[in-house]
DNA sequence: ACACCTGTATAACAACGTTATGACGCTGTT
DNA sequence: AACAGCGTCATAACGTTGTTATACAGGTGT
C-alpha cells in the first residue's frame, strides 16, 4: 500500500485519479493481485463463509504461509478485498453512467442509485464485507475505509456538484449527495437484509430518490 | 417458537400484542431464556467473533452439547438472538415514544428514528446480527425474519397511520413509513460501517425526515 | 566461499462447530 | 415393583479454521 492515511474529501475531489482505487497494486506485486482475485472468487461464489486462508492459498496455487507473507494475515487479506469490493461497486456505477445524458442531469442520481442496489444484490458477499462485518474479526483499516469513502462519496459529490452547476438542482452538494447515499443504501441494504420486498426495485429506487430531488429543484 | 409462519402485516396491525416478540419463549422453558440471555451478553461484550458455543454453553453452566439439545446447533440460538435484537430494538423505541406527545404527532417518528440510529450506535454487535451477516453461515429463518419484519415495520405503519388519521400527514401510510425506514436505516448502518461522521447525529436524523415528511405535509 | 537475509513450505497449536458415545433420570407398561 | 424406552446431559473425538514456529531453499554482499 502506498497510501497510508485517508485522503481528504478535498483532495479526492481535486485530483481523483492520484486516488484511484485502481493504484492499490501500483508497487507491483503480481501474486497481491492473484491472490486477492483468487480470494474474491471464491467470496462471490460461496459466501463469506467459503473465504479460508488455506482455500484462497491454494486456489492461488501457494501455501498457507504465502497470504501471510503478502498481507501480514486474513485482516490484512480481507482490507484488500473490501477496497475491491469498492471498486466493483464504482465500477458498475460507471458503466450504468456510461449510458447517461451528460454530467448535469440528476436522472444520473437515479442511475447511481439503481447501480448502487443492483450491486448489493448482484453481489451480496461483497456488499456484506463492505457494510455488513460479515468477516469474523475483521474491521477495515481506517486508512483503507477513508480511501474507499472518499472515492465513492467523491464520486457521487462530483455529481451532484455538476448538476448544481447546470443549475438543476439547488442547495449543498455535499449535503445533498449525503442525504442520496442515505437514501439508497438503506433501501439496498434492507432489502439485502430480506427486510423489503420489492417487485418493481429500479422503481422504488427512483421513488425514494425523487423525495429529496424534488426538494432541491430550482 | 410457537409461531412458524410469517404473520401478515394486516394481522400485526389488527392485533399487535399477539406477535409481540416477547411471547418468544411462552412454551415456558426457562433454559432457553437463560442462554439467549447469556449469549447475548457475550454478544454485546465482545462482539460476534466472541460467539462460541463453548463459551456460551460454559457461561449457562451447561455443556455445548445444550446448545444442540435446546437450539440444534449454532443457527438455531443465532436465530433467537436475531430475534432477540429486533426485541430490544422495538423496546428501545418504545422507551423514546413513552417522553413523546400522543400519536399522530410527527415529531414521534422522528424520535423513533432517533431511537433506531442510537440502537445502532450503542448496540453494533446487535445490529450487524441483525442487519448485517456478523454471525458465518447464519441466515434467519424466513418465518423469525418474517415476524421480526412485522413487527418492526408494523409499529411503524401505525405510528404514521395515526398521523394520517390526525390530519398531520398525507399520503400512504405503508409508502410512508418504508420511506422513513429507508432512510434511517441507511444512515445507520453507514454510520455503523464508518462511512458517515456525524458530529450532531440526532439532528442528522431529524434533517434526514424532514425530507420525505415536508414532502407529505397535508 | 561463507555468512546473511528474505521468502516459502511444512508441521504444530489452540479454538471452533459438529457428531458420536455413554451415563443418568424420568415415564409408561407389565 | 421391576423393566424397557425415551429424551437429556456430559465427555470425547473429528475435521477445519487462523495463527505461529520451525526448517529449507535462493539470492546477495563481503
Amino acid at each position: 500500500m502506498t497510501v497510508t492515511t485517508p485522503p481528504t474529501l478535498a483532495s479526492v475531489l481535486a485530483n481523483p485519479a492520484a486516488h484511484s482505487l485502481a493504484t492499490t497494486f501500483e508497487d507491483g506485486d503480481e501474486r497481491r493481485r492473484a491472490v486477492v482475485e483468487a480470494a474474491a472468487r471464491l467470496l462471490a461464489e460461496e459466501g463469506p463463509h467459503g473465504l479460508s486462508l488455506r482455500r484462497i492459498a491454494a486456489e492461488a496455487g501457494g501455501s498457507t504461509q504465502l497470504v501471510y507473507t503478502l498481507f501480514g494475515g486474513k485482516p490484512g487479506l480481507a482490507d484488500a478485498l473490501y477496497a475491491e469490493g469498492f471498486g466493483r461497486l464504482a465500477a458498475a456505477c460507471r458503466a450504468a453512467l456510461a449510458q447517461c445524458p451528460p454530467p448535469g442531469d440528476p436522472e444520473r442520481l437515479m442511475a447511481i442509485g439503481r447501480a448502487y442496489r443492483a450491486f448489493a444484490q448482484d453481489e451480496p458477499a461483497f456488499f456484506a464485507v463492505m457494510f455488513g462485518k460479515a468477516i469474523p474479526d475483521f474491521t477495515p483499516t481506517t486508512a483503507t475505509s477513508g480511501r474507499c469513502r472518499a472515492n465513492t462519496f467523491g464520486n457521487l459529490v462530483g455529481e451532484v456538484q455538476a448538476c448544481l452547476d447546470a443549475g438543476t438542482l439547488v442547495g449543498s452538494a455535499e449535503e445533498l449527495a449525503r442525504l442520496c447515499w442515505v437514501t439508497v443504501h438503506g433501501l439496498s441494504a434492507l432489502e439485502s437484509a430480506g427486510m423489503l420486498r420489492l417487485e418493481d426495485p429500479d422503481a422504488f429506487v427512483d421513488e425514494a430518490l425523487r423525495t429529496p430531488l424534488l426538494a432541491h429543484r430550482p
